[in-house]
DNA sequence: AATGATCTACTACATTCGTAGAAATAAAAA
DNA sequence: TTTTTATTTCTACGAATGTAGTAGATCATT
């Protein structure tokens, strides 16, 4: 499943507040964003059409929406092409990049460090 | 600056091969996918006009081309919508994520280890 | 039941992207 | 120097994307 920039924006935002109506989601998105209702609801719309969310019920005449694919899904799809494009595939320089470039806390790395030894111990 | 993912693989081409012309990339294009040469020209041609390569030369009729950016800028332009887009801006879920679905030599995870020792260090 | 408010559904439009043919041009060959 | 051939330049076009207005439906209120 293919989705664009501003359509992962919104699931982003689906997956952390569903279920939820579009009018929930503008909510948020205005926080970030300064963009129509009804945009977000065309978002939507396409989303639906593309099977990334369906409907979940209604609430007045709003429609209740939830996701049909999780965040992992679309990670686990999303991540060979990007690290093809923009690290030549070299899973490597990428790990590095980020260790590199992102702050992480002390909790945080000795989580890393631990399964950096499970899959030493794998070998 | 926003390249394209097919520009982006055209990019990728150039950075392992430059300076090189048209041809040259088409033909290490033409061993993962089919496509026609002016198609793979137009593709460059956008490149210039986005400023992401530039002219370095002939050699015949064909132009010598060579990359203006390089990947280190264009992968810190991406990683961030793309940590946040698909997993939800948390880095260590990010680092996490490719340290598990990736194949990692052994000298790999010994390099990310050093680096996550180093990083501890900073603190 | 009529009116007003709210939400959905439909339509639209400029821009970018992937794709490539046709025309022009310049180099090489005859 | 004319013809052939390799390249570039220009033009085109359908699909996807970001953006949003308008019309229609539905619920709440008078």
């Amino acid at each position: 499943m293919k989705l664009s920039e501003f359509e992962l924006d919104v699931m982003q935002l689906l997956w952390q507040h569903e279920p939820c109506t579009a009018m929930d989601l503008h909510q948020q998105l205005s926080q970030h964003k300064q963009v129509a209702y009804t945009t977000l609801k065309t978002i939507i719309d396409r989303l639906e059409q593309k099977g990334a969310v369906q409907r979940a019920g209604q609430q007045g005449k709003a429609i209740i929406y939830r996701s049909c694919v999780s965040q992992n899904t679309l990670s686990d799809q999303a991540t060979p092409g990007f690290m093809q494009r923009f690290f030549g595939g070299n899973s490597r320089s990428l790990i590095a990049h980020f260790i590199q470039q992102e702050q992480l806390s002390a909790d945080d790395i000795t989580y890393l460090q631990n399964l950096l030894k499970d899959k030493q111990q794998q070998k």
